[in-house]
DNA sequence: CTCGGATGTTAATCATCGTTAACAGACTCC
DNA sequence: GGAGTCTGTTAACGATGATTAACATCCGAG
């Protein structure tokens, strides 16, 4: 309890999404994260404001990766075709969803738990990272609607997104790999 | 009420699989479900022996519609061609998201909510509803693996259930032909 | 050595919630 | 016209849970 436990507020954010992403936002207790942790109950007002404060720093970190990470892959190394930079987005969300299924899954399901001021500045990471794809899209299909350009982006991210909840039939390498295929070829005709 | 009263249980299903959506499980109180239908808290009880016992019978309901609706649509009619199969199966599914989005939220989200026994009896209804997409898919497939024919599924399942988060910027006519195309692309190579 | 901050602990507070009890009106059927 | 069933209502109970208070410990700095 001296030295090491600097990575005492890290430590409870992870025990927490993956509380959360089994349990639920309210499915879960202080008492509950505490325990994962070994420390019990009120210990945690130590590091957070409260369990809002919690999921909210969670979805802000969240949000904030996965923009800087589209921002980064979107443009850097090979801007040139349009083709590289969507192969780039979904390799960098696919690695994102089978590193962190806790973390997609919480992101995906509790951004109504998280109080009204914070929520508008997640949702605006969130449509970044959207617009992000969007732009690339637009370059391969500039015929498309901007409307169903961002659907289909949304609807994209579901396939992604599924990793959590289909059981781990498959090999992360096996998994990658197919869910590359399938966006790949959902993303070729718009 | 006297007479028009005997769609209260309906009623109440309804409104709460929309509270359920918009809040999740643990979000939404006895209370609240009561108000929404219009009588007040306890009420509920003369219809449901308690909450779990409501999102029980909700989720057995949307699980046994699902495997039913897969099992008519991906034997009768055409079963000619494994290509007609897949279009019925994947035009119904899209049809009951587009039609009841919070349905579709709840059997999504809240399985771990239910008690262990009934838990047991919808996981059979899904496992039987994604057997009928993986058997039509090993007929187009022959080649591959089920263990990735049944990732797959799940997969289009997450692209077609990305309805309740994408907001309605397009039309639900725009909308299924959207997903439509989307997951036979994303179906036809695997 | 001692002061102060960081980090925990347990006990108490206060609200919310699921559930049950006790009671009441209405409609049906005889 | 009254007995019984349905469907509601409000008040009470008991549990859980978030948050705060009061109180310890440890450690580094002066």
């Amino acid at each position: 309890m001296k030295t090491p436990t600097r990575n005492r507020r890290a430590e409870i954010l992870e025990a927490a999404a993956d509380l959360f992403a089994a349990r639920g936002f309210h499915g879960v207790s202080i008492e509950d994260i505490g325990a994962a942790v070994g420390v019990s109950g009120p210990a945690l007002y130590r590091h957070f404001s409260g369990k809002e404060a919690l999921l909210t720093e969670m979805l802000l970190d969240i949000s904030e990766r996965l923009r800087e990470q589209g921002a980064r892959l979107a443009t850097t190394a090979d801007p040139d075709t349009a083709e590289a930079a969507l192969d780039a987005l979904l390799s960098g969300h696919i690695e994102f969803a089978l590193t962190h299924p806790a973390l997609i899954r919480v992101h995906e399901r509790e951004l109504d738990n998280v109080p009204e001021q914070a929520r508008r500045a997640i949702r605006r990471l969130q449509r970044l990272y959207v617009e992000e794809w969007v732009t690339v899209l637009s370059e391969l299909h500039p015929a498309c609607p901007p409307a169903r350009l961002r659907a289909a982006t949304h609807a994209v991210f579901g396939l992604l997104n599924s990793t959590p909840r289909s059981a781990r039939e498959l090999a992360p390498e096996a998994m990658a790999d197919l869910l590359r295929t399938m966006a790949r070829a959902a993303l070729a005709r718009l």
